[in-house]
DNA sequence: ATTCAATGTTAAATACTCTAACATTGAATG
DNA sequence: CATTCAATGTTAGAGTATTTAACATTGAAT
């Protein structure tokens, strides 16, 4: 069977239809794309992918799992770069995820828009954004050591700190941060941000 | 003519559209209704909505402006009843913002979605969320007045605390703290970083 | 009184999702 | 090996939603 003539089975259909949704998504800024066009774009029929998706819905929650997996690489592979216990490590791990975000754009929309609330609220609510957290959990674990605070606990303020990148992440995407400060960007803010925050906790010793 | 024998003519059709469509996301969770729905919810046929949206994204578009009007109310109405130039008043806006997203969940979606992220990078950029924006902005400016902060300008700061509200209301919304912190609820994690978050600014005095 | 622009109606073209019935294959079994 | 069958692919089409086209009604301006 020469590599022309395309064998009957696909042989990992499930991936290239995850992938190809995941280009559709990325070239067209959302999940408006027809189920034949992810279908076509991994080289099979139109009915093809309902034998490993009951519907659209499961194709578009396996993509938003896989960019959940993606951030939470990126979020984990800055952490080891950086100095254990530091304040940076904190705010690199920040950047990373606002990274991620501003670099896929149209991941953000599914991930945190109405599919997303429905697929995290539904099923997988646990092992999507867990690993990225824990890391962020370790970092802040780290740095509690270093600088004692008495009332927050690490759970209690790797939350705040999550919500700290995750809302200025939203607001830069939106081109808030471009309209209302056209001289800052998100990278310095999240740093500062991070950084006075931090300073407000050691203030209580 | 009597009530029975409706008008041939609606009289306020567009607006009940956008009446319709909002009930129908409540109802349904997200944007997944149909266009003949929100017509016949309004009284008229299946082709009428378009005399007044040239398709269903700019009826959404309109039921997103009618949200992000009626999220600056709530924020604009909490603020004149908070102390003048306290941290309260900024902690009230916050927990506002916060509430408005989480009594009104599909709209989340919408507003910061797939949907959202077109429509305000498209269109309406400015007037969609600037009102309660503003009211942030003074509060914060209020604020400033009675406690000098040499580094940071009011703009930026107010930036900086929209996004802790809004990070923290979508951590909120898609059940992580839930999940991470059971016993804490959002509003008094908000509080209690925000407190910290204007401590840190204290602290350069 | 008449006209016409705005706004409504019905019918149908187009497009997408999903199912049904059938085809092909590779891997397991005797 | 030959056979079988579960997995996975195909084509055709039913059902549903969006949108347009052609026509109808109305209120307001002349």
């Amino acid at each position: 069977m020469s590599p022309r003539s395309p064998a009957y089975h696909h042989g990992d259909l499930r991936n290239a239809l995850i992938l190809a949704a995941a280009e559709l998504i990325e070239e067209r800024g959302g999940a408006d794309f027809a189920m034949v066009d992810a279908a076509r774009r991994a080289g099979v029929s139109s009915a093809a992918p309902y034998r490993h998706f009951s519907d659209k819905t499961e194709l578009l929650d396996a993509v938003i799992d896989f960019a959940f997996f993606a951030l939470g690489e990126q979020v984990t592979a800055v952490m080891q770069t950086q100095a254990h216990g530091s304040a940076e490590a904190i705010i690199a791990i920040g950047k990373a995820y606002i990274r991620f975000i501003c670099e896929h754009r149209p991941f953000y929309g599914l991930m945190w828009g109405d599919a997303g609330i429905r697929a995290i609220r539904e099923k997988h609510s646990d092992e999507r954004s867990a690993p990225g957290f824990y890391t962020l959990m370790t970092a802040v674990e780290n740095w509690c050591v270093q600088n004692p605070v008495d009332e927050d606990n690490v759970l209690q303020l790797s939350i705040k700190l999550w919500s700290m990148a995750h809302g200025l992440a939203g607001i830069a995407l939106y081109g808030h941060v471009e309209r209302f400060l056209p001289e800052a960007d998100v990278f310095s803010l999240l740093e500062s941000s991070t950084h006075t925050f931090l300073e407000g906790l050691r203030k209580r010793q």
